[in-house]
DNA sequence: AGCACGCCGACT
DNA sequence: GTCGGCGTGCTC
């Protein structure tokens, strides 16, 4: 027994399991095993009073536990293959560079309900898996799909695409490729004809999405493409079996598609053969609390590792990607036009200085942007009205003793909704009848704010009687199936006039709407937030894309994008205005250049909560001491910054502070954070009062 | 993070 | 007498 456990197989084994961050506990525990084990092999181990499911690490113990301290495993999970090398490459480097321990990361990015199965339910569902695959293998075509002729851009970057696709395999890992095409130009068909080539060659294919339940068409172009080919889907949408079925029909190999949003990029994939972030700078693709990971920037590493080649779409890249390809880091492949010569909106900037000045309150209804709405509905064609503010109006307000409809938990207005007579707040969910008169002084003349989506519907069935408005965001799309049946009545034609947040704007193939207008885009201009021009600019020209998509319908007019600002001199519009994204990619990177901001710095922020913004404070400046006391903080270039409040300081009655972290390399901001982190515990035990804090590395807002 | 232990105040 | 408050400390 005791030469059994000394031996190379039995013996000592690495488990990660989920020991939470901040438990000092951040790499694999050593366990004792009779029988040798795979790494990669799922477990249960002990851990304290508790049983908890583990991975077998591989890689070498640090053999710091003595063996007498070391407590048995509890049992194998027989049947499922181990992880692969590769994916606990990739959870341990994530885990790293995102500051978790690597079995939290791990664990917390399988299925939920494979860690409550045992052997027997595992069998059965891996009988059902296999017979799932069966059937999709079983399932032929009915035709050969159609396939599009390609434009002189596409096929050129298929090439290229192809030249890498074969290098596949080999000693060196491809570029990665920004595939840089403005909307309708074809990316999707790249996509698909590279997908075409890895599974052929017998690979799987990983396609990440911003959001799934807005990319269904997504989706079925890849269904209809691919009929014969096992196809599945991994987003936190599905039910927990279907996640877990999902998942193992991956795991397996027997899935040779899998689509999903940023979580998917940990699937575990045996056969790799090529990823796709499609819409590569949406900020979806970073996760917001817990591991705070970019999937993009995770996905680029993944296909690295892999060696396969990983293809970056979109019309507007983020500025990092772009400055990567600019670099020589990453290849860049345009597309520079539209299939089929359908052409880009004319971006209209109107200039609302021009409007007779009323006093009080603008209208968003300007009377041109009212008439270009008619003529419009006169020809029968649809329009888009985006507005990025959900509500009928921000705030609620008293014009006789000043009172807003503030929210007693958070620094922030409740929004009036009116069609559920409430004031609810965004950030807490607050919500109370909206009150007949002035809370604080009884005047009866409480009048909105401001406007929302909600007002702007009751204002434009006002000023279009007869038009057929709907609206989309996320009130009234909040039951399942309700955008599908509302986009569904925009593409049969049931609908004028489309009336919406950013969820109008993101990937959805209007093929009629000629017209799109953004009533008041002004505020992300002047924002603190250094990438809000960055978001800006993706979310315009992505709402501009959503107009005369279709060159075959000439019954249309001349497709146009209407913007309606106080600033029509900005560089933003101005760019906007020529679909000139990479004059306001070059403008933008000169400031930032100029700013010393990302991409050429690095960051991180450090927040911290409590019911006392002062102990938050008190804690953030302590930490910064300590960080400042260290020579790494000052060999490396690395700045930090005073902890701030947050630009909503307040939410549910927690004080939220932060401070910002700039290093000229990531290496150097990684050592440091390495070095920090582990002293924070024990700073926070100083500091009385509850306290939580988290740390963000690459944060996408600051 | 769980889940213990542990040492003080109000109750069947 | 013990039930239970949450401070402190540990988990291979």
């Amino acid at each position: 027994m005791s030469e059994l456990q000394a031996s190379a197989s039995g013996g000592r084994v690495r488990v990660a399991v989920d020991t939470p961050q901040h438990s000092g506990l951040t790499g694999p525990l050593d366990y004792l095993s009779e029988q040798a084990l795979a790494p990669g092999s799922l477990i249960r181990v002990p851990l304290g009073k508790r049983e908890l499911m583990g991975i077998v690490w591989p890689g070498e113990s640090d053999q710091a536990t003595a063996a007498e301290l070391l407590r048995p495993i509890l049992g194998v999970l027989e049947g499922l293959p181990p992880l692969s090398a590769r994916w606990c490459e990739l959870i341990e480097f994530a885990a790293g560079y995102y500051q978790r321990s690597v079995g939290e990361l791990a664990l917390s990015v399988l299925p939920p309900q494979l860690r409550e199965l045992d052997g027997t339910q595992l069998q059965l569902r891996l009988k059902r898996v296999a017979k799932w695959a069966a059937e999709q293998a079983a399932r032929t075509p009915d035709a050969a799909p159609v396939l599009p002729t390609l434009s002189a851009a596409q096929t050129e970057a298929l090439a290229r695409l192809d030249g890498l696709l074969r290098q596949a395999g080999a000693e060196a890992a491809p570029p990665p490729l920004l595939l840089y095409g403005v909307t309708g130009s074809g990316k999707t068909e790249v996509y698909l004809r590279a997908a075409e080539h890895a599974l052929a060659q017998g690979r799987q294919v990983l396609v990440l999405v911003p959001e799934i339940n807005l990319t269904p068409q997504l989706e079925a172009r890849f269904a209809e493409r691919f009929a014969g080919v096992a196809t599945v889907s991994l987003h936190s949408a599905l039910t927990p079996a279907q996640r877990l079925r999902n998942w193992l029909a991956a795991h397996l190999g027997q899935a040779r598609l899998v689509l999903g949003t940023r979580l998917a990029v940990f699937a575990s994939l045996p056969q790799l053969g090529l990823v796709v972030v499609d819409e590569e700078h949406d900020p979806s693709y970073k996760q917001q609390d817990g591991a705070r990971y970019s999937a993009r920037d995770l996905a680029v590493y993944r296909a690295r590792l892999e060696k396969v080649p990983v293809i970056l779409g979109s019309a507007t890249p983020s500025l990092e990607s772009w400055h990567n390809a600019n670099e020589g880091r990453y290849q860049r492949l345009a597309l520079p036009a539209r299939i089929g010569g359908a052409a880009l909106p004319r971006v209209r900037l109107f200039d609302m200085k021009t409007l007779p000045v009323k006093k009080g309150v603008m209208t968003a209804l300007t009377a041109p942007l009212l008439q270009a709405l008619r003529e419009r509905l006169a020809r029968g064609e649809q329009s888009l009205v985006f507005l990025n503010r959900r509500g009928y109006a921000p705030v609620l307000h008293c014009g006789e003793c000043q009172w807003k409809s503030d929210c007693p938990h958070c620094s922030a207005w409740r929004v009036f909704h009116k069609a559920d007579r409430t004031l609810r707040c965004h950030h807490c969910g607050f919500s109370e009848r909206v009150p007949s008169a002035c809370p604080t002084c009884g005047n009866l003349d409480i009048a909105p704010l401001g406007r929302g989506t909600e007002r702007l519907e009751e204002q434009l069935a006002e000023a279009l009687p007869g038009a057929r408005i709907a609206r989309i965001d996320a009130d009234t799309t909040k039951l399942k199936g309700e955008l599908e049946a509302q986009l569904g009545a925009v593409h049969a034609g049931e609908v004028d006039i489309l009336v919406g947040t950013q969820m109008i704007t993101k990937g959805h193939d209007f093929r009629r709407i000629g017209f799109v207008a953004a009533v008041n885009p002004d505020g992300a201009l002047f924002s603190s937030d250094f990438r809000a021009p960055e978001r800006l600019f993706a979310l315009l020209m992505q709402a501009a894309g959503r107009a005369g998509r279709d060159a075959e319908a000439a019954t249309l007019g001349p497709s146009e994008m209407w913007v309606q600002t106080w600033h029509p001199e900005h560089a933003l519009y101005q760019a906007l205005a020529r679909h000139d994204f990479e004059a306001f990619a070059k403008n933008q990177l000169a400031e930032r250049a100029g700013a010393g901001l990302p991409p050429y710095s690095h960051l991180a922020l450090l927040r911290a909560e409590a019911r006392d913004a002062a102990v938050a404070k008190a804690f953030l400046d302590a930490a910064a001491a300590w960080a400042e006391a260290q020579p790494e903080a000052q060999q490396q270039q690395m700045l930090i910054y005073p902890p701030v409040p947050m630009s909503i300081a307040r939410v549910a009655n927690v004080e939220r502070v932060q401070m910002l972290v700039e290093a000229g390399s990531r290496a150097a901001l990684q050592r440091l954070l390495r070095l920090w982190l582990p002293e924070l515990g024990a700073l926070k035990r100083e500091h009385k009062g509850l306290m939580r804090w988290a740390v963000d590395v690459d944060p996408l807002a600051i």
